[in-house]
DNA sequence: AAATAAATTTAGATAAGACTAAAAATTTTA
DNA sequence: TAAAATTTTTAGTCTTATCTAAATTTATTT
C-alpha cells in the first residue's frame, strides 16, 4: 500500500516518462509537484526500497515494471473519476482536475471496478487522455498537434495537451470541443497561427493554442 | 479546512454526543477511534485552539456550534456516498462502511452536492440513519429497538444500532431487511428473546438481535 | 583542462500525528 | 475521608513529509 503521498510522486515519475525516454531528473520531478529537489531525493530513497523505481544518485530514476502498474492504477482511477464527474455529475472538462486529484487515492479496488462499469467501460477521460485497463495497458490512439497539421489536412478534435482550465475555457468559447471536425485551411509563416473551419465557423488559431490541441488526422 | 485526521476526531465526538450529553470523555473518544488517551488530548487541545471544541482539562469536550456544523457536514457526505455505492454501484449495505468513511474526506462542496441531486436528495442512509442538510440539520423520525416492543406490536424495519458487516449480514440471511414490516408475536421473558412474523414467515430473534434493530411502529 | 554554473544530495529543522511511560488529577471504594 | 483505582495529562520518542542551507557531484563554458 502507498501513501497519497508516495503515489503523487510515482504518478509524476509515470508522466515524465511519457515525454523523455531518459532517467527522470530530481529537478524534473520537484518542478511537476511544485516542491523542493531535497524533497524528492528523500522520496525517491523511498520508493527505491520499496522497488518502484530504480534509483542510482546523481542519473535520476525510472520506474520498475511493478512501478509502472501502480502508476497506471492511479492514473486509471484518475481518469475515471473524471469521466464520472463530466458524464454524471454536470462538471464541466475544466472543473474535474483537482477532485479526481483527490479522488484517484480513494482504495477500494470494487469502487473502482463498479465505477467502470457504471460508466460504460469508457476508454477516454475527458480531455481526450486514455484510460489504463486493469493490467496498465493503455491504447495509444495515433493524434497529432494541431501545430503540425499542414493547409487543407483535417481531422478530428481528439485531445489537449494542457488540462489547465484556463486553456479549456478558452476552448469552450471558441467552440472548439473534443470529437468536432477541423480543417486547416491557411497556415500563417509570420506567427504560426493557423485559419481553420470549424463547425463551418473560420476562425484564426494562435500557435500557442494549436501547440495544444490534438487532431486524428482523417 | 480540517485535515483528515481532525475530521474523524470531530465525527467522533458527534456521535458520542448523540449518547450521552455530558462532555465527551478523553477515553470514550480513543475507544471509538481505537486509539490511545494521550493522543486525543494532543487533538482536543488543537481542535479548542481551532475553537471546534471547548475544552477544560480533565472535564472531556464539547463540540461548538461551528464543530457541529462541521461534524453533521462530514455525516452529511458520508452517508450520501453510502446511498451512491448501495444505489449505483451495487455495493451492499455491509460493504459500504469503509470505503465512506474515505469518501467523506474529499473536499468539494459541488461534487457533495452533486451527488445529492443525482441520488434524488436521500434522507437516509441505506442502514436507515438521517443525512444532514446542508446547514447541519437532521429531521430524526420516532423509532424504538424491536427489543422494546410489546406483544402483538407491529411497525416497520427502519434503521440499525450496529453497522458492523457481521450484524448486517445476519440481517440478510434472515431475510430483515429496511422497509419490512414485523409483528411480535411472542416474548420470551426466560433469555428475552422475540417471535416475530415477517414476510408471512415466524422466526425467533435474539434480544442482541432485537436489542440492534430499529422498528417504527405502526 | 580549469573555472564556473547547475543539479543533486546531505545535514539539520520543523510540523502533524501517533505511541509509551510516568506524573497528576479525579473518582470510587472501603 | 483516606486509600485505591481509574482517568487524564505531560514528557519524551518516533515516523512521514516537508523545508533551508551547505556540501558534493555533474555539466557547461571559457
Ligand atoms: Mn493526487
Ligand atoms: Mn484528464
Ligand atoms: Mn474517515
Ligand atoms: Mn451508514
Amino acid at each position: 500500500m502507498f501513501s497519497q503521498s508516495e503515489e503523487n510522486y510515482i504518478k509524476a515519475i509515470y508522466h515524465l516518462e511519457t515525454i523523455s525516454t531518459k532517467g527522470i531528473s530530481t529537478n524534473a520531478i520537484a518542478k511537476k509537484l511544485t516542491t523542493k529537489a531535497s524533497s524528492v531525493t528523500d522520496m525517491i530513497k523511498k520508493l527505491s526500497e520499496k522497488e518502484v523505481v530504480v534509483y542510482k544518485k546523481y542519473q535520476g530514476v525510472t520506474l520498475t515494471d511493478f512501478g509502472k502498474k501502480v502508476a497506471a492504477n492511479v492514473v486509471r482511477k484518475h481518469r475515471l473519476w473524471e469521466v464520472f464527474l463530466v458524464e454524471k455529475l454536470n462538471f464541466s472538462w475544466d472543473e474535474v482536475h483537482d477532485v479526481a486529484e483527490q479522488l484517484e487515492h480513494i482504495k477500494s479496488p470494487k469502487l473502482i471496478n463498479e465505477i467502470d462499469a457504471f460508466l460504460g467501460f469508457p476508454t477516454h477521460d475527458p480531455h481526450g487522455d486514455p484510460i489504463p485497463d486493469k493490467e496498465g495497458k493503455i491504447n495509444i490512439i495515433e493524434k497529432s498537434l494541431l501545430s503540425t497539421l499542414l493547409k487543407n489536412e483535417s481531422g478530428i478534435c481528439v485531445g489537449v495537451n494542457d488540462s489547465s482550465s484556463e486553456f479549456l475555457q478558452f476552448l469552450d468559447k471558441k467552440g472548439i470541443t473534443l470529437g468536432k471536425q477541423i480543417t486547416v485551411l491557411e497556415k500563417e509563416d509570420f506567427d504560426n497561427s493557423v485559419s481553420i473551419i470549424i463547425d463551418n465557423k473560420k476562425m484564426s488559431i494562435s500557435n500557442k493554442i494549436a501547440n495544444n490541441l490534438y487532431i486524428k488526422k482523417s
